[in-house]
DNA sequence: TTAGTGATATCC
DNA sequence: GATATCACTAAA
């Protein structure tokens, strides 16, 4: 495998649809007091604007929603039935609100396990991975084939919006 | 299947 | 102000 790369403005820069089929195969790093604590992505979801009524920003800004509408890469953290952090992270053009949410890990299955392992908590709400000291993502070289699935827990959502493939599984790599 | 847990949105 | 809902998980 190739070096570490940090993952740049660019990446997350595009649709949410392309940013979270890339996200499988990718490390997600967190510097704590203890040292950096770095595990594999193995499942996203994509959440794509206003237009989707799965989405968090589907009834426009609010203050939760307000980071949803920052730069690409802009982190998103918020709790979930009073216990769980879920984790995503801002993609597509500033204004744009989509993202992709960081549904699992190798050694961690389900977004509230992952934070957990990672030691996510709502501070990193609004930080930015690209340049943040804190939390960031790396690309070491691994190639992966991923298997799309409609997204879990969106019975809210429109019954279009909650057929959409946009659940992205690590299936295998090479 | 259901309890647990607290922030947020949406209604008075 | 009050209430309903929730991109979940562990235990039973």
């Amino acid at each position: 495998m190739g070096e570490l790369l940090r993952l740049t403005r660019d990446f997350f820069a595009r649709d949410v649809l392309e940013v979270a089929p890339d996200l499988p195969g990718k490390l997600i790093a967190h510097r704590t007091q203890n040292g950096i604590l770095r595990l594999r992505i193995s499942e996203a979801e994509a959440y794509r604007g206003e237009q989707d009524t799965a989405c968090h920003a589907h009834r426009g800004r609010t203050r939760r929603t307000e980071v949803l509408y920052g730069p690409p890469g802009t982190l998103y953290v918020y709790l979930c039935y009073g216990i769980h952090w879920m984790l995503n992270v801002v993609t597509g053009r500033e204004g744009q609100p989509q993202a992709a949410l960081v549904r699992a890990c190798l050694t961690a299955e389900g977004p509230g396990k992952l934070t957990k392992a990672l030691q996510i908590t709502g501070t990193l709400n609004g930080q930015d991975a690209v340049s943040s000291p804190e939390l960031w993502l790396e690309d070491d070289g691994l190639r992966c084939r991923v298997a799309g699935a409609p997204r879990v827990g969106i019975g809210y959502a429109s019954p279009e919006d909650r057929q959409r493939p946009w659940r992205f599984i690590l299936e295998s790599t090479d």
